[in-house]
DNA sequence: CCTCAGATAGAAAGCGCTTGCTGCGACCCT
DNA sequence: AGGGTCGCAGCAAGCGCTTTCTATCTGAGG
């Protein structure tokens, strides 16, 4: 049998209710009673259980955090940050919780069913970062149920996903558009004119929003090419090889190829150099995060900063209560535009 | 208020004994009434409340995985795998669990803190995964706690960690002193004689046999300098980038740099390319672990791969028991040695 | 010396769910 | 037809904790 909060009373010679109010210092009890408790606590290995405690006090400490894909690093990043700031162990006193991160590998019905899952657990806040799908029942699904969980008390914040309007919810949002029109400018700034672009999957506000940008930036030079010059693909590098051979085939006098992000621009180079492409002199490959390899690659890569750990944090204090959330519940993060190695003037 | 078992019951005019067992289909129920049951969950809106489930049941559908960084791609791609085996949401149906990972940033408290919080929650199984920290009173503790959640009926597997003894713990081992010693190997019979080493942080088992490989690579072939060529640092790529600036200041005479992990090795690339040297011309240069993006280098790189999704996707199929643990307990998985373009004979 | 406020500790009523056991028709067998 | 089964539903006893309310004891104030 396990040790229950009674047994430590029974030891401590003190009423089960002495050991809850020692265990969550929120009430006086005198310092010789506590000490007579702790010592109880320890004699007997003493861990609270923590449904019943949910149950009884109406509150959890889970923290859900929802990912994408835990094995990219742009989420893991977001996800560290705001675990980090969520406390977890070792966090600020008190505030010990239970941060977890959930991975819905960009499918629907996970992430509602997570959300669900945090439901159930009376989660203390829920953070759900990246893109968002644009499938609309689904949409209007997560919307529901994050006015759900807002009504029901859990905090809920977006990091790097758009505004859920109604739902009560706060959020961070990237100005991937904004940053995605820079990337292209700069390309078109150096002369390019036959822009390559390799789209993330369909059907994602990510995706949407950076190739938007693109596409507005060609507008603006009247290089638009109605999307003849656009592949998609998934986040992954592989993609980005292949999208890569694909716009060759199209388009073998490309000159530059804008990558949905930094994998995927990693994949395109390798794609072109296999191709017997030289970068930049020979085509530029810009990418989108600026990841932590980014900078080390051959050459390196132009791609546009994000400052996912910066917003992981202030989600998670946001999600904490220990920060204000911004006026009228969005703010809009921008990125920076990195002009590295991998870019240049175009060939003539 | 929110809505509750009883609710639910009222409305379907039965009791909340059956509305329990049709939720949990684990007692036969008419078809009629389990589907007014279900109708009643569905208007109401209900959300069942898991810490009260877990309470009553004494059982809890939380898997907790603790990771070392989550930020860092082999725990990413780990998680990810384990993630995907336990179900989570999606998963083989009844299996219906959460799926938590939990960021110690290799702190050894936190590590404790999130096995205290997830032997709070009553967690169906927890994996560890990644080195053990190699602190005595630190691994006493964690190896106590882990005997304890295994007495408690929670499922113990260590995914990429050596084996725990005497704790119940399932081990699914790497042959980090393996992979290290065929990866030093590979170079020395290449004609390299002066290596430099880039090891992980102190105090990790992965690290230390890493090591130890090479040094017993280095012994084999009379090549042993008492540890002169190698340099601790973080599992990052700025670690390596400083850490061979200092190996080359040690030994400017240096033919190759091995590296704790393929994060590390980046970073040693950039150094060496910073400091006008080619590799593998000048310097050959060898990672571990086999990430994504390292066959994507420029020059690819030479690494260690470890099978990291079929090992995550194993240990989670252990901890959902549905899959037969090794014998013993325990199973050793090996590297496989990737020659690729960042290593070649030295220069003359 | 008595009363009253202040500080602690205890009793007990749940929190919302699960589950062993009981109850009750319907059905089958001899 | 009577007894035994089987299938399905309800009763009620907790699960281990939190928290309100009450009891007790001290010392201060009148």
């Amino acid at each position: 049998m396990t040790v229950t909060l009674a047994d430590v009373a029974a030891r401590a010679q003190v009423s089960p209710a002495t050991v809850s109010r020692v265990l969550n210092g929120n009430y006086p009890v005198a310092a010789s009673t506590r000490e007579r408790v702790l010592r109880a606590v320890d004699e007997l290995d003493y861990v609270l259980n923590g449904p019943a405690s949910s149950l009884a006090a109406a509150t959890s400490d889970l923290v859900g955090i929802l990912v994408n894909d835990i094995a990219d690093p742009f989420f893991g990043i977001m996800a560290s940050a705001i675990q980090s700031e969520i406390g977890g162990p070792g966090g600020r006193a008190g505030g010990e919780r239970l941060a977890v991160v959930c991975n819905t590998g960009g499918s629907p019905e996970r992430e509602l069913t997570y959300l669900t899952l945090l439901q159930r657990q009376r989660a203390a806040a829920v953070v759900l970062t990246g893109g968002a799908m644009e499938n609309a029942p689904h949409a209007a699904a997560v919307a529901a149920k994050l006015r759900r969980l807002s009504e029901a008390g859990t905090r809920v914040v977006l990091c790097g996903r758009p505004p859920a309007p109604d739902t009560g919810a706060i959020a961070l949002t990237f100005d991937n558009r904004g940053g995605g029109r820079e990337l292209t400018e700069h390309l078109i700034a150096l002369g390019h004119r036959r822009l390559g672009y390799i789209a993330g999957p369909e059907e994602r506000t990510t995706t949407r929003h950076r190739l938007e940008g693109h596409r507005a930036a060609l507008a603006a030079h009247g290089l638009d090419d109605d999307g003849k010059r656009t592949v998609h693909g998934r986040y992954d590098r592989r993609s980005g090889y292949e999208a890569t051979l694909e716009l060759l085939r199209r388009e073998p006098a490309l000159t530059a190829v804008v990558a949905a992000n930094d994998s995927v621009a990693l994949g395109a180079c390798a794609a072109l150099r296999d191709a017997g492409l030289r970068i930049p002199e020979d085509v530029s490959v810009a990418g989108f995060d600026d990841l932590p390899f980014s900078v080390d690659t051959v050459p390196s890569l132009t791609t546009v900063r994000l400052p996912l750990a910066e917003a992981g944090a202030r989600a998670g204090r946001i999600a904490m209560g220990r920060e204000e959330p911004p006026p009228g519940g969005i703010a809009t993060i921008r990125g920076e535009l990195m002009v590295r190695g991998s870019t240049g003037g175009p060939r003539r």
